[in-house]
DNA sequence: GACCATTCCTTGGTCGACCAAGTTATTTCG
DNA sequence: CGAAATAACTTGGTCGACCAAGGAATGGTC
């Protein structure tokens, strides 16, 4: 497993990529990251306006999918999001039809949430375009380059899960008294 | 293609992988991209905090403080970015006292646009801070891998570049009539 | 020179995502 | 049992990012 690539400079299509634009000098993978990432939401976003889903919400259905009734805090623990933004989205997809609300009868602090039954037309669709998005995106890569990727990618969110040291503010998702 | 991986699972840390989460099922990579892509925005707009910019801004930074003053066209082009981003974002930028603009003498419709000299402190704070990023993520990372991922997001990116086929819906950056 | 199409920017709207507070119910503990 | 700590949502704010329109100046074309 040696590489070989050329540079990664990325000689692609002149269409779209320009040139190292910037004093983004030092940040060239993560400037790469920010790109695909805008772009692979927006792709993402494009595939799942079909669906009347806007991007991020795919992943509190999918969850909800998965998991049936569950908790609004377990939920808010599974996609790893903010609360405030998963209350929001949820009075949206509730009044778009998707989910329901009801109020836990064993807590009256905690929120059961669950997809509606027409949403399960929804599942069928996102996957579709969850898969479409796959195959688009990695059109062209073999097997073997998937899994590296793949891999890659794994580690390097696990760094982004380490604390940033020089910036000790944030305790993350974690709560330590 | 019968994938056959196994691998690419990401046993990573279980503090921060949740397991296969979903019917994201036949959308391994996407998943890691957008989980990636969320944790590099945030890390990156923890470590911007510091200069007083918020994430997305640094791009557009960067570019004004590459090209000196520049049509807002121009500038629209080259961050790839809706026109009614940057027109926003120039507000704010111009309000925290970063960027000026001005309309120019030569043509009535446009504005041209400049980093104030102050922000030339926030040039040295974002590139050390994109640095940090930079390692922060690739932490770990050989030589070797940096530029497979680097190659590999490339190819990623020159996919997503692509229409999406049957979304033919978005002339994206283009402009037929 | 008048007309029409472009180009350039702005405004107004929606959404995801975050932070900062605040409310209400439940635990826990003295 | 009663008070303090804690957990679970909400609300209100800000920002980036997009779409959909709209106004204003410029450029071509006849």
């Amino acid at each position: 497993m040696s590489a070989t690539q050329e540079v990664a400079a990325s000689q692609a299509d002149p269409a779209c990529t320009e040139e190292t634009p910037s004093a983004a000098c030092g940040g060239e993978v993560s400037y790469a990251i920010s790109r695909v990432a805008r772009m692979h939401r927006a792709a993402a976003g494009r595939l799942l306006r079909g669906a009347g889903l806007y991007p991020g919400q795919e992943f509190v259905m999918m969850h909800l999918w998965d998991a049936g009734a569950v908790r609004q805090s377990e939920l808010i623990k599974a996609v790893d999001l903010d609360p405030s933004t998963v209350t929001k989205m949820l009075q949206r997809l509730e009044q778009a039809g998707h989910v329901r609300r009801r109020p836990d009868p064993r807590d009256g602090r905690a929120v059961l949430v669950e997809a509606t039954e027409d949403s399960c037309g929804l599942h069928d669709e996102v996957t579709r375009a969850w898969t479409g998005l796959e195959e688009h995106s990695l059109a062209g890569l073999s097997p073997d380059e998937r899994a590296q990727l793949s891999g890659l990618l794994a580690r390097v969110e696990a760094n982004l899960c380490t604390e940033t040291a020089d910036c000790p503010a944030r305790p993350a998702g974690g709560d330590r008294p």
